[in-house]
RNA sequence: GCGCCCAUAGCUCAGGGGAUAGAGCAGCUGCCUUCUAAGCAGUUGGUCGCAGGUUCGAUUCCUGCUGGGCGCGCCA
């Protein structure tokens, strides 16, 4: 809707510009919402940005420039407003005939027009022998909006999970896990059903603790991982073990949380293995390397360390093995070429900046991002860190952090209290259900609606607040709804009638329904998931406020009965595909 | 030392060159014989960290400072 103004108005004061000398592209047309809705449904400031060039009281052009947009039809008002805004109102008819075609399209006009990219996605990358924390929400399901908003718009997705399952924590844990697997097997019990993560933690801390204590124990760990990494049989078949092993938890985590990662995606930093060789190679081919205290290194000028000095990349250590910078250069060629990606985006966490700003520049200095005449885009996506208490972020091994199905168990839980409060009359499974939708969409939404940049100190009470701006806020507004045509004995997909937009609480809900995929537009634009959770918790307050204001069912005559079931129907269908973005259920009644 | 991020109401956070800076929580007042009160309506609360600069206009952009977080050679 914005945007088709944009254009009438630019369309409508070019001649008004050109005799000012002034080019007017719609783009640059800023349409802002009034202070007060009563002044109109969208401002503009043009004038004052006019008078300056113009060298004339802004007032004066604004009274210009509403003359000329008065006779407009999809206006029913255009007043002026000190010191140079106009206030444009548009006619009922107009409000409404553009959310009913909004609504006639199936996926709400969210789809780009032209060709679809192929966006290569590599979030979560959780790590193996390790459980999932607080800490690893964040990549998790940011990354999983920002795949269901890009296919939303029509892009093609390729997600990447990049599993930390080739490092030397990986050979720590194979060192002290051969004895308890030899165990096991003797016994003739599957370890993938006697064991547990938390068990593969312990090993690893145990391990951790001797490393440090004994200088042997690190040597016998690097040992192994070169072993491991040089195709030993024996330490294969543990390491598959153990990686199926800590999977099957994952995944578990993943089927709660609705995210849609699956086995097809894991392309951890094992899967480069085999290119790792022939990635160093390929740098020495285009004499980006230098040897440095043994090891391969890119210098690039524009890093510097702490002496001044340009910082190297390292992608060979000096004892011949590789790093993450090798595993995440490989894994740049792999996704242009194998995966034919136009665009590839990491969502990881912003202490990592540094790391991927090198690898993306060596990418860059080597050629590997050039393809034909385009270039393939490499996006650094950060987010903030989940603090302790003491304000540090979370100890990635530490084992003393809240597990992510402690948080989660505890979320249905307090959730599933509610609900059998609320509504004791609901069936026990469904009760079930609408815990786990409420409680883990609580989870969700807490983090998703800060912005990503921001560290946030983690707070049971806060992550599982089920009131104010949450998501079963959201949920219960789309219930309520759900409620109405339920009561009414409405078959909801029968609804042709315009929507009614007469009174004010009816066009407040219309009006921001209307500014839907503008939203989910600059979601995609930024990354950014956090403005669709507020756009989200406008739309909804809009809806409770009209529910509260304007009886549906009981409403004085049977057309504006209509009309306002045809408005509950938009916000229900916009509520339940933007908690869908966000991967947040919308149960129907709760 | 260099670099990145951050500082807005008691708390947690939106906003981001333009009209009186907005939410949630907490506090106070009303509203359930009528579509789910997980709600609605109202109210209290702010020198937008400090100092300069650009501009008709700065909380927003620029510079400096203060205070926090993070990163900076063989962990990932």
């Amino acid at each position: 809707m914005r945007e088709r103004l944009q254009h009438l108005i630019a369309e409508r004061l070019t001649g008004y510009a050109e005799g000012l000398g002034i080019a007017l592209p719609a783009e640059q047309l800023e349409l802002s919402e009034p202070p007060d809705p009563a002044m109109g449904d969208f401002a503009m400031n043009l004038p004052m940005k006019l008078a300056r060039v113009a060298r004339r009281a802004p007032i004066a052009i604004a009274g210009e420039i509403a003359d000329l947009l008065r006779d407009v039809d999809v206006f029913a008002k255009v007043e002026v407003a000190p010191p140079g805004y106009i206030n444009l109102t548009l006619a009922d008819y107009a409000v409404s005939g553009a959310l009913q075609a909004i609504v006639a399209d199936a996926n709400l006009k969210l789809m780009k027009e032209g060709v679809p990219q192929t966006v290569v996605l590599d979030y979560s990358g959780v790590n193996i022998a390790k459980q999932m924390h607080v800490g690893h929400l964040r990549s998790t399901i940011i990354g999983d909006v920002i795949g269901r908003v890009l296919e939303a718009r029509g892009e093609r997705v390729i997600r990447q999970n990049h599993l930390g399952d080739w490092g030397l924590p990986i050979a720590m844990v194979l060192w002290k896990a051969g004895l308890v697997l030899r165990d096991i097997e003797a016994r003739g019990d599957d370890p993938l059903q006697v064991l547990t993560v938390a068990d593969l933690e312990q090993i690893y801390r145990d391990a951790t603790a001797a490393v440090k204590v004994d200088p042997n124990a690190s040597e016998e760990v690097h040992r192994i991982l070169v072993e491991l990494q040089s195709g030993d049989p024996r330490l294969l078949a543990d390491w598959q073990t153990i990686t199926r092993l800590s999977m099957q938890e994952v995944y578990r985590v993943y089927t709660d949380l609705g995210v849609q990662l699956t086995m097809e995606d894991e392309r951890g930093e094992s899967f480069y293995r085999d290119q790792l060789a022939g990635t160093v190679a390929s740098l020495t081919a285009c004499g980006a390397l230098t040897e440095s205290q043994g090891a391969m290194c890119v210098f690039l000028e524009q890093f510097k360390g702490k002496d001044g000095q340009p910082l190297p990349v390292i992608v060979q250590k000096s004892d011949g093995g590789y790093n993450y910078e090798t595993f995440d250069l490989a894994a740049i060629r792999f996704r242009i070429e194998g995966l034919s990606a136009d665009r590839v985006i990491y969502v990881t966490d912003a202490r990592q900046a540094l790391h991927f700003a090198q690898v993306f520049a060596v990418a860059d200095l080597c050629g590997w991002t050039v393809r034909g005449s385009e270039r393939v885009a490499l996006e650094h996506v950060t987010f903030g860190s989940v603090l302790g208490e003491d304000g540090k972020p979370l100890k990635t091994r530490s084992g003393e952090n809240v597990k992510l199905v402690d948080l989660l168990d505890e979320a249905v839980a307090r959730a599933y209290a509610v609900v059998n409060e609320k509504n004791p009359d609901l069936p026990e499974d469904q009760k079930r259900a609408v815990a786990r939708a409420v409680g883990i969409g609580a989870v969700k939404y807490s983090d998703l609606r800060q912005d990503r940049n921001n560290d946030y100190v983690f707070d049971w009470d806060r992550m599982l607040a089920l009131v104010g701006n949450t998501a079963p806020y959201l949920q219960y507004a789309h219930a309520r709804i759900c409620s109405i045509f339920r009561k009414g004995g409405v078959e909801e997909d029968t609804i042709t009638t315009a929507p009614e937009v007469s009174h004010p609480a009816e066009r407040a809900l219309a009006l921001k329904l209307l500014a839907f995929a503008e939203v989910v537009e600059d979601v995609e634009a930024e990354l950014r998931p956090h403005a669709l959770c507020t756009y989200l918790y406008e739309l909804a307050t809009a809806f409770s406020s009209f529910y509260d204001q304007c009886p549906v069912l009981t409403a004085e005559t049977e057309a504006s009965k209509q009309a306002r079931l045809a408005l509950c129907r938009a916000a229900q269908r916009t509520l339940a595909r933007g908690l869908d973005l966000l991967g947040i259920e919308a149960p129907r009644e709760m």
